[in-house]
DNA sequence: TATAATTCCTACTAGTTTTGTAGGATTTAT
DNA sequence: ATAAATCCTACAAAACTAGTAGGAATTATA
């Protein structure tokens, strides 16, 4: 059930992005930095992410990357989708990547009812988040005063 | 966000042990054979499943597995977390596999509050249903007369 | 016009994980 | 005895992930 370090950078690499209100281009480099990313591993995540139009690219000096739409036009299920592939957690349930299941017949397959259901929730948080809505959390997080430990917000289990 | 074959060969057969009414033990190669599993891969799964009291192994001739518990009382969860390890998308939201983001602040992370989020939607679905759930799915949707083509129950996109 | 900053593009590679295979040892019902 | 099972460990092939490498092309600016 995990997401691949290209989704995670891609998605940070992004939420960088829509945090710049301003509409200048912000090099790679800067956003690599930022967020701990090898440049070049984030070059080809954002190749990709141009090419489907997610960001703009402006070469040359003082080029970069600007957004391809309003952040909050942006879901992160769309950046996964196109860094990761599929988010289906069963390739039988998929449109796009669809491959048959090893189950005799899939109409009556239980697992693959309650993986559909699987996918129907992660699709529910990322599809109906933007880059805009989780750049807009990590604000009102921001400084929460610092009483004591902080206690791990939001901190859980296996 | 995909599910191992492990984990799916290990459900696979948990339903169908858990779809046996009848106490008696069912030999692997059975459960192999009606679910196209590999048998040898299938043994190493139930090692697994046995040294967590999913299942109990009789061995010798007329034996196999039985479930270790009510099937009502195991949820695919608990399986999935034994054959996988972690549901955590990310592993900074993982007590067990837990692994510090590269973000600067955990605490004001937007992506891991995110991938929180998917994670509790994640357990919220598999953490609720058993093994019987399960099966019982199954039934009902067993033999729904088939008029035409089946329109393809639950199938759905990416 | 030279230089530096930047994206663009493709190929390669090292490491890890997944998905098995193999081979036999042990136990037990008949 | 024999056959049918589980038990256990090691190995191996293939796929995938997470990068690295090296340069070409483009553009602002001094």
């Amino acid at each position: 059930m995990k997401l691949s370090k290209r989704s995670k950078y891609g998605l940070l690499a992004s939420m960088d992005l829509a945090s710049h209100k301003d509409l200048s281009p912000v090099p790679l480099k800067d956003l690599a930095k930022r967020n701990n990313i090898p440049l070049k591993f984030l070059e080809q995540i954002f190749l990709t992410l141009r090419n489907s139009g997610i960001v703009r690219s402006q070469i040359g000096a003082g080029g970069g990357y600007t957004l391809g739409r309003p952040a909050k036009y942006i879901m992160l299920g769309e950046v996964i989708r196109i860094l990761d592939g599929t988010i289906a957690p069963v390739s039988c349930i998929s449109k796009i990547a669809y491959e048959p299941c090893t189950c005799p017949d899939e109409r009556t397959c239980a697992l693959r009812a309650v993986m559909n259901q699987v996918r129907t929730a992660i699709v529910g948080v990322i599809d109906n988040t933007s880059l805009a809505d989780a750049v807009a959390r990590t604000k009102s997080r921001r400084s929460p005063k610092r009483s004591g430990r902080a206690k791990n917000i939001g901190g859980i289990s296996r």
